[in-house]
DNA sequence: AGATGTGAAAGTTTTCACAGCC
DNA sequence: GGCTGTGAAAACTTTCACATCT
């Protein structure tokens, strides 16, 4: 029952990955709502902008703390702070792009990264042409100059925009300037010895999953007449 | 029993989102290994490659039917061929990019699309400057033209790159003109009242879970003394 | 022997339902 | 009356372990 000083949390083990991407989404949505100029909020009213259940919202919040006050519903600014502290964007990350290609391009112009305390402070790439050219003043870097960079911008999270071929070579560099994360994006499975989180994000699978969807929803005849 | 004409398919009802993307991966893992000349491989040596358990594997594929040989394994050519048409991505899709700023450039030339039979057979975009450029030779178009294209080139997925604000008119759009599956890449929750699919990227929930990876070893010490 | 396919067990996540507070 | 916080129940997912086939 140790206190601290904002939203009494209590334990913070055991917590799943769906948890996480929930809280990110309430996130955004209390963000929403503040410029709104709104101030409180019920579980199930945001549980319906997330299309989930009022019980899974509390559920998530009671892991870390009691945030909300029966009768009334949540204060959006206090509990949006809770968040952020939870998720550990209450401050400012730095973040090395590596790979100067079209993903890097749109990653790099992305606002939504920025707007959550997300910047790209550093750019690296092999192609020697691009070196010294710059995107909005951040300017791209022969890889070489990585660890130097990430030492002197306390870079913790390196984002990976490289093509498939490059993608582990690329992660073991990341992980010997010692990075602490990799957010992933090429289409490879990193081996990597070292103990830093890596998050994969392939932007196949959700087309996929799409494409199921829509065919298993086309072969719901009674009787599949096109085989056999 | 009913035999169907290939891998012996049964129930398609039931399946977990969480089975599909391993499916996808599983698709992406045996396309390289056919390409690498392999032509078996066990469940074991698959799961490995995804850093889950062999038992996970079957049992994945067992809710669609028995690809493999006890003893053997599994042919590689025949189980990703089964997995392509469980996936639905057996035969081309044409895809509508919505939005071509940064993101869309990025998705339009996002080569893994293409690998995986997808292709964005025409953009889309309100800003009258862009109309009838190019990309590759497929033509940026004003927003009036996607009834007619989607109906003459078979449109059936919308990928929706447009900044936040204009997300949910371009997603009615999309349903009105018909499409059954929308692809959505900016960051609000589309209201559609339509009984299409919708599958949401939010590029910051991968970069909020690894903040929280990070932040949460960090916090790891016996006593924080950082908060009162 | 070697590896699949699968019921049963274990584990995890979500939902229910209600006590407790506003 | 309205809404949170939370144990208990239900639903779902993963792992175990072994019969079965090559």
């Amino acid at each position: 029952m140790r206190g601290e000083s904002s939203g009494d949390f209590h334990r913070v083990d055991g917590i799943s990955e769906a948890t996480i991407r929930r809280l990110s989404n309430y996130h955004r949505i209390l963000d929403d709502l503040l410029l709104q100029g709104e101030s409180t909020i019920s579980s199930s009213s945001l549980a319906d902008r997330c299309g989930i259940t009022s019980a899974q919202v509390r559920k998530d919040f009671s892991s870390f703390g009691s945030f909300g006050r029966r009768g009334l519903g949540y204060g959006i600014q206090g509990l949006r702070d809770n968040i952020r502290q939870i998720l550990g964007i209450d401050s400012h990350w730095n973040l090395a792009l590596v790979g100067a290609g079209n993903l890097g391009h749109a990653l790099f112009h992305y606002g939504e990264f920025t707007k959550q305390g997300f910047q790209i402070a550093a750019i690296f790439d092999r192609d020697e042409k691009l070196h010294g050219s710059d995107w909005d003043g951040v300017k791209i870097h022969p890889m070489g100059d990585m660890k130097q960079m990430v030492e002197e911008l306390n870079i913790r999270i390196g984002v990976l925009a490289v093509p498939p071929d490059g993608g582990q070579e690329v992660a073991e560099l990341l992980a010997k300037v010692g990075v602490d994360g990799i957010l992933n994006f090429s289409p490879v499975k990193l081996q990597i010895e070292s103990d830093l989180f890596v998050r994969n994000v392939n932007l196949c699978i959700a087309l996929e999953s799409l494409a199921y969807s829509i065919s298993k929803k086309s072969k719901l005849k009674p009787f599949d007449a096109s085989l056999s």
